[in-house]
DNA sequence: GTCTATATTTGGATAGAC
DNA sequence: GTCTATCCAAATATAGAC
């Protein structure tokens, strides 16, 4: 068997391998700032934790502005698939909707609160001076689109409704967090805030039923 | 006309002096905050602000976490005289309600929009390694027992009920200014969102009007 | 591609003179 | 009570050797 002829179109072995050592350096630097808090995210310590000198990194990311964004990307990524919808989609019954609107806030609350400094970083703006790139913040606008659509799957089209909807979801999110952390106090009112917010934007799926 | 005898019970001017500039100091520290971020606080600057050089605040502060004490401190002691209610104590009605919880939640959403540096440091947790003082801390519990108070007195007792509107009043302000700094797209949400927690956490206001 | 060496900046905090 | 003079630590970033 003879060696294989060397092709042009043969990806790049060394792209390859930089791609993996970028994403290798970005699972690190999330372990670090859940360690340290999002501001405390030192290159030294990243260095360290990878395995060569702070300095090194500079080969692969031109500034640590530049690891936070593609951090950013990647929790704007996780966002969509963990927030996602796999299940059939709802029919018109408001129990349907129901089921729906809570799977939505649930899945929601979880991925948030699960990791509360990738929520600091995707949802509040915190790190002093950092904006998202282009490319970063366009990922960012698909999943706000996303939700959007998620909304409107059960019935929620008005814009005013939906702001509601997000308003209520970050409540909820946000309280936890920061006045219940680890514990469930907030997480256990999801289901009546669903209730009450499918009442409140889409009351034509109540008709004739008793509140 | 002769000098005042030296009377033993005058307030110490030495003491009062040093209370002033404390004051001054904090009223600096906060304008620094507004500019360059609750965490962009640096003594060199506060000094420069204040007149004098950074290490001579170590003579009223012990710290920089002493001097965010005493903001924190002031803050909580802003909110309560900003979100008290002055008006006379709601009837039972309906309506009654929905003014008085109007009322409560735009000055709720006014004071912490108004500025969104102080909403971050009293109600999320983002400084590394801050934590108030007792003293501090018991100025946030007095303010979070005068909201519960401040709820109970339009009907709205049980806890969960309780913790659904922290939860809607904490979410509307996150999303405004987090996503419309300086708007109002949250805010023209707020009498739809309070009339939703009406019904959903005092139903026995509505009892035989149709919503 | 990683290293050593180093520049540069920034910022908190202390000691002691006046 | 404020100053000058420092110290110390941490952290970002660059230059150039290997």
């Amino acid at each position: 068997m003879s060696a294989p002829a060397k092709v042009a179109a043969t990806p790049d072995r060394r792209a390859v391998r930089r791609e993996a050592t970028k994403a290798e350096i970005v699972a690190a630097a999330w372990g670090l700032v859940r360690e340290h808090g999002l501001a405390g995210l030192a290159m030294r310590d990243l260095g360290e934790r990878v395995g060569m000198r702070a300095q090194s990194i500079y080969s692969y990311f031109a500034s640590k502005h530049e690891i936070y964004d593609a951090m950013f990307h990647e929790g704007y990524v996780a966002f969509m698939a963990g927030t996602a919808d796999d299940e059939d989609p709802a029919g018109g019954s408001a129990d349907e909707a129901r089921a729906t609107g809570r799977r939505l806030v649930h899945r929601f609350f979880s991925f948030c609160t699960s990791d509360p400094v990738r929520y600091q970083l995707l949802f509040q703006r915190t790190i002093p001076d950092f904006a998202p790139s282009d490319a970063s913040y366009a990922v960012a606008l698909d999943a706000y689109e996303a939700m959007q659509r998620h909304l409107a799957s059960f019935g929620v089209t008005d814009p005013h409704a939906a702001d509601l909807w997000t308003a209520v979801m970050t409540g909820l999110t946000d309280q936890q967090i920061s006045n219940d952390p680890g514990g469930d106090r907030w997480e256990r009112v999801i289901d009546r805030a669903v209730d009450m917010l499918l009442h409140e934007t889409a009351p034509h799926l109540f008709e004739g039923s008793t509140r």
